[in-house]
DNA sequence: GCATTTACTAAACACTGTTCATTAAATTTG
DNA sequence: CAAATTTAATGAACAGTGTTTAGTAAATGC
């Protein structure tokens, strides 16, 4: 292997060495809470050098977003392997709240961050995320298709079913549950999974 | 009058002044968006003059913050003379959507915002906030109470019903429909919001 | 009229994201 | 091998941020 194939594996090392800095610190401060000083700082480099692996801050952000999309697509894809379309549904809701409260960052970063959204559609993170939305469509389509609901709406089933699981993980990780509490919390939420489970039972 | 009452009127007007052009600036560009040198600029003050007023940039959020929680009592209270339980649960929720729909910046600010709210407990905004919230959870009691479910877990329904409201309204404002053409994304949150009322019809 | 209080601000401090000229090292070329 | 060139990294700067402080000028109290 020549030197040019070196220099590009130290470049991918330098880039992975950003990442990780930035995803410690973005996990511990929140994204606004880090600066690039802050990472240049933890990899013992000069801010400056960070530009020259990465555009600006929001290109660190993007990489960190698909890094998220795909410990998201990790966690949830597993369930691909059941059969019955119901329990494969059941078990992806469960999965995915159980990734919201696992990695609140995470999802923070994929669902709930306003930073620079405007041109993601190109971006690969978005792709991404895409893919998994489209698998939870088919398998809610599986389930219309298998008559497991009364309702035929397969589109707004399956938004129906997320905006309740966004809400659940959102008004957790987002503190907005402070009238319950503490460790009631998170019983509340399983709870209230499980009704949302029975009520689509009988939708 | 004494000059006192007007040096405390004068004041007054101050606070207002600020905050009127705060919240006309965070809804244009948001609360990061925003300096306190812009707040100044925009009344033609220095930025140290704020200071004479507000502790800081999060008590100035604070009470922008209790008046967004003003907004939404009065978009949602005048449901509290509709008798019919049930009824009112409804009217509640399509209002509670609405509000968020019409006014993204104040909701954002009451339920997604993250800033500073380590010491919330103590603001009027949050007192607000709680006794909405309470009204909200004892609709849901009398509906309990009258039979309108088979269920009588009052606060997992509660919580199940605002996790859709809040997941449908935060997935709006936050920009995490891209997936479906702009000209149906309203369309669908008005059929997931009628399919949950059917659901909660049968819960 | 003089002392005191009040209202306000210019300037500074310590940060931020980002750019650019410069340096030092690694690589290619003659 | 030495000279020329490319590459990697940075120090310093620019324009912005939230916030504090010392100082001024006007309004008020005596």
């Amino acid at each position: 292997m020549g030197i040019v194939s070196r220099k590009e594996r130290e470049k991918e090392e330098m880039r992975r060495l950003i990442l990780e800095a930035a995803l410690r610190l973005f996990r511990e401060k929140g994204y606004d809470g880090v600066s690039i000083r802050n990472i240049a700082e933890a990899i013992e480099y000069s801010p400056a050098t960070i530009y020259l692996y990465y555009k600006d801050k929001s290109e660190i952000f993007f990489a960190l977003q698909y890094e998220a999309a795909a410990v998201k697509r990790d966690h949830l894809m597993p369930v691909a392997s059941i059969e019955n379309p119901w329990e494969r549904l059941v078990e992806f809701g469960r999965r995915y709240v159980d990734f919201g409260m696992k990695h609140p960052d995470l999802y923070d970063l994929l669902f709930i961050t306003l930073t620079p959204m405007d041109s993601i559609e190109n971006q690969e993170c978005w792709q991404l995320g895409i893919a998994i939305h489209a698998f939870f469509a088919e398998t809610v389509q599986a389930c219309v298709d298998a008559r497991y609901f009364k309702s035929t709406d397969t589109e707004t089933i399956a938004y129906t079913l997320w905006c309740h699981a966004h809400g659940l993980v959102s008004l957790f990780i987002r503190e907005r549950m402070r009238m319950y509490p503490e460790e009631k919390r998170e019983e509340l939420a399983k709870k209230s999974f499980a009704m949302m489970v029975k009520m689509a039972e009988s939708l």
